[in-house]
Formats: structure tokens, sequence, C-alpha cells
RNA sequence: GGCGGCGUAGCCAAGUGGCCAAGGCGGAGGUCUGCAAAACCUCUAUUCAGCGGUUCGAAUCCGCUCGCCGCCUCCA
């Protein structure tokens, strides 16, 4: 079964058919790193990060990239403003994305590109466009012309005109269009700089995705993705830049995630509700935010609540627990056993969901029901052989899949008590069966009071450590 | 103003022409339990913002109305 997504270009979704058989090249748009990230940048990095390990799981070899914009204005204010080097600056939110995505479970991606580093890939690209007649230079600046490109517009679906009479383009006489973007900017004093025919400068906003994604993904590749913030102007000058050049599409298929809102607006910097990642890790599960994000369409907004947060966390216990239980009780038991015929279909409809433009929300639902199906089989799995095996071959068949939507990918650790919590529960379950209720609930308390719970299931004491 | 999208149970959220409208949280019963807690099970929308239309049949298609969001400016 292939893949459906929804591209943007056409407004449609379309069977997903990679240029090079069985291999996906895909670019992500990364985050510019003036600052710490905040939620709604690590659901579009979560995203695709699902997206990517999907292929994988599908068999296809996947180069994934995601770039690091670390030279822009706010950047430059930014590192002025505390006296250090841009370079600096940048630096310590490349690595500070790092923790924050190891943090959440989000896999770094094959190759994590910086536009400083590519500087010679983009003089280049802008030379060639100049050569070609599609840019000009004033001043040392080099601007792109959109009217020599007739295709602008067409991913954003934008009017030209109607673009002109927004009028809240920067108006700059210079420019033979106020439409024109920058693909070079000289640089003024204080501001970091490189050599280039046009004199020392810096790259402008958007030639960076197209000098990177070529370099790493050739000049034509599969799937190019971001927020749906990006769509205009970004993508849409990527795309100009790009093919102007190489006469080739950039990608062929589009991609682009909601926003996160906060009290019913984007979250994002400017506006100021933003809650970083730090932030967030610090309160929260990291299974809980993915379950926060993949429970919504990857297309739709998410409006950001602790309190929706917390309810995903309740949710992801609910699967998490089976597996805890079935590793504390019945680990090395059943062996090998084949998956009842019964399960076979959960894995069938939780591909055919994710196959339909990565509809998580729906494979989450087909989670949901196995978990129904392999409780019940656990209610008799300490009596019964046939549903302990069930049972065991179920929970490693769930957690195959939830790995897929890259669950669990800190590890769990089921047994993780200490000794001296291990002999605390086991003094108390000395303690209740001689019936000495008293010291039985004291042990709890002390239990609960190095932060671990106890509760008596069936087959046994059930002991786990308790969130903050 | 232009472009794109959304409005489904108390809350969140799938479903986009045809079996009982997934799933989660919450709530109500029940089972288990020394107790408590937790867990598990069952139940929880004759109805899909409103109105009109197309159709044998619509939450799903079309039109209008109302409400909301994103983009049009740096932005995941």
């Amino acid at each position: 079964m292939s893949v459906r997504v929804y591209n943007t270009l056409t407004r449609k979704k379309e069977e997903f058919v990679p240029l090079t058989p069985g291999h996906v090249r895909i670019y992500a748009c990364g985050v510019t790193v003036y600052d710490l990230s905040h939620v709604g940048h690590a659901r579009s990095a979560m995203v695709f990060d699902v997206i990517q390990r999907y292929f994988r799981f599908k068999g296809y070899r996947v180069t994934f990239v995601r770039n690091f914009t670390d030279v822009e204005d706010k950047i430059i204010r930014r590192a002025n403003a505390e006296g250090v080097l841009a370079a600096e600056l940048s630096e310590r939110y490349v690595q500070a994305f790092r923790e924050d995505m190891a943090a959440i479970g989000v896999a770094p991606a094959d190759v994590e590109p910086k536009a400083t580093e590519h500087i010679p890939e983009m003089v280049a690209l802008i030379e060639r466009l100049v050569t070609k007649g599609f840019a000009y230079t004033v001043d040392g600046d080099v601007y792109f012309e959109i009217r020599r490109f007739p295709p602008y517009g067409r991913l954003s679906g934008k009017n030209l005109d109607e673009l002109l009479a927004g009028a809240r383009v920067e108006v700059d006489e210079r420019k033979r269009d106020p439409r024109d973007f920058a693909l070079w900017k000289s640089s003024k004093p204080g501001e970091p700089a490189w050599p280039s025919p046009w004199g020392p400068g810096r790259p402008g906003w958007h030639i960076e995705c197209s000098a990177m994604a070529m370099k790493y993904l050739g000049e034509s590749f599969d799937i190019h993705g971001g927020g749906e913030d990006l769509i205009f102007p970004h993508h849409e000058c990527e795309i100009a830049q790009s093919e102007a050049d190489t006469g080739r599409p950039l990608a062929r298929y589009w991609l682009h995630n909601g926003m996160v809102t906060f009290r019913a607006e984007k979250m994002s910097k400017s506006l100021g509700n933003i809650l970083s990642i730090r932030e967030f890790v610090k309160r929260h599960d990291p299974d809980a935010f993915r379950l926060f994000v993949l429970g919504t369409h990857y297309r739709h907004p998410i409006e950001w609540s602790e309190e929706r947060v917390q309810e995903s966390a309740r949710a992801v216990e609910r699967l998490t627990r089976l597996i805890h239980d079935v590793q504390t009780f019945w680990s090395g038991a059943g062996g090998d056993s084949t998956l009842p015929d019964e399960l076979r279909t959960f894995r069938t409809r939780f591909v055919a969901a994710l196959d339909d433009d990565f509809n998580t929300p729906q494979a989450l639902g087909v989670l949901f029901e196995l978990s129904h199906v392999l409780y019940e089989y656990a209610e008799h799995a300490s009596v019964d052989a046939g549903a302990r095996a069930a049972v065991i071959v179920g929970v490693q068949e769930m957690t195959n899949l939830m790995r897929v939507l890259g669950f669990l990918e800190r590890g769990y650790e089921p047994s993780g008590a200490p000794p001296e919590i291990e002999r605390l529960v086991q003094e108390r379950g000395q303690a209740r069966a001689r019936h000495d209720w008293r010291h039985a609930d004291q042990l709890r308390d002390e239990i609960q009071g190095r932060g671990f719970s106890v509760e008596d299931t069936p087959s046994g004491p059930r002991v786990t450590r308790r969130s903050a």
C-alpha cells in the first residue's frame, strides 16, 4: 500500500511516489536560533519526525535534512545586545535545540546543515541567478525579480496584483518591484559579513534553504516541509530561486503542519504567548506531549493547554501500563508465540490510517482499541497460559507500533524501582500476608514518600514511579 | 479586502456520500480489593454551527448565514 499525502501545491491528497524508487528525500525547515524553541517549534519537528519514521517503517531509505538558520536580523540584534558574536549566540541555541529535541524524543535529522557553513553555495546560486537574468544588483544588494518567474505565487495561491495592493511590503525605491526579495544584503558595520562578488554582505532570508537543499538532496527531491506560516513568503521564494536556476521542480510534495495556538492566537515570540520546550519538559512526560501533538491531525491547529497535556498523560499511561505489567509480571514467559488472528487486524488498520496522509489520531485510536483487547487477555493471564501468551506477543506488537510514532523513545523502565523500594514493597507484601494492615499502610506511605506508588493487582504489586 | 482552513457528545478529536458517527479525557454504574487508591469492564451524540438545495441516501456535495483561526510582515 502506498502513502497518500496532502500536497499544498495542488491542494489535494496525492499518491506518494518518490523520484528514486525506494528512497525518500525530505527537507524540513528548522528553526532560527536566536532563542529557546517553544512548543510550536516542537510540534513541527515532531510531525516531520513521525513522517520520517513512518517512511522508514514502510521500508524506504530516507534522507532527512533539517536546517538551522544561524544568520538573520534577530540573531544579530540579540548578539549585539548581549555583546557576543552572532556565531556564539546561534551556537548556544543550536545546542539548546538539540537538547530539547532529545528531551522530547525527536530523532536528529540525517543532515542538520547551518546556513553560515554554506555561504559559498549560496553565493554561487545567486551568481547563477544574476547570470540567468532572474536577479539584479543594487548598491551591493542582490534582489530576485519576481516578474521574471511567472509561477511565483502558485504555492501560496497569491495573486501578484493583490499582493501589491496589500501594500504591506516594505517600500524600497531601489527595487524594481516592491515584491522583489533580497538574495544578498550588503552588511552594515557591526554585522557579520562574508565576501561576495557584490561586496561584503550576508545572505537573504530564503536563499539558504535553496542552496542547502540542493547540496544535500539534489536539484529536485521528494518532500519539502515546514510550518504553514512558511508557505508565504519563505517557501514561495525558495521555489522561485531554485526553479529559476535549475528549471526543475524543487520538491514534488509540499507538506505543512498547522500552528499551535495559545489563548486563541498563534504561539509566537512576537505575541509573547509562548511556552519553551525547556519549560514544558520540566513539568511533563515527553510521551504525553507526543500524544498531545499526534492526537490532532498534523495539518490542523492545536490550542495549547496544560489541562489537555495532562489528559494526554493519563491517556498515554493506559498504553504504557500494559507494557509495564507484562514486563513486571510475565517477562520471560510465553516465548515466541505468534500473533493471534484477532490481533493481526490492528497493524493493518494502523498502517492504513498512517498511509492516509499520516492520520495519527486515527492510528492512535487503533492502538487504544488494541489495548482494550489486550487488557481483556490480561484479566485471565495469571491463570490462562494461552491468554498470557497472547498478552505478551500483543504487547510486543503494540510496542512496535508505538515506536513507529516515536513513543517509548527514551526507554521504559518497568523494573526501575531501586532496591530499597523493592525491599519496602516486599516487606509490605509480608505485612499484608499476615494481615498487619497498619504496618502495610505505613510502608505504602513510606514508598509514596520516596516518589513511587504501589498498587495491588491480582498478579502482584505494581510499582511505578510517580510523576510530578 | 484577497487567499487557505475550521465549526462533530461536558471537553479534546477522527470520520468527507450508504453497516451501530473511531478513539482519548471527564462523568455514571459494575468487577476486583483488608482499606484506600489504581486498574479493568459496561454505559455516556437518532446526531454532526444554522438555514436551504442536490441525491434513493449527506456530518460528508452545492449555496447562503453566523462564529473562529492561519497567511498576505520575521515566524514551526
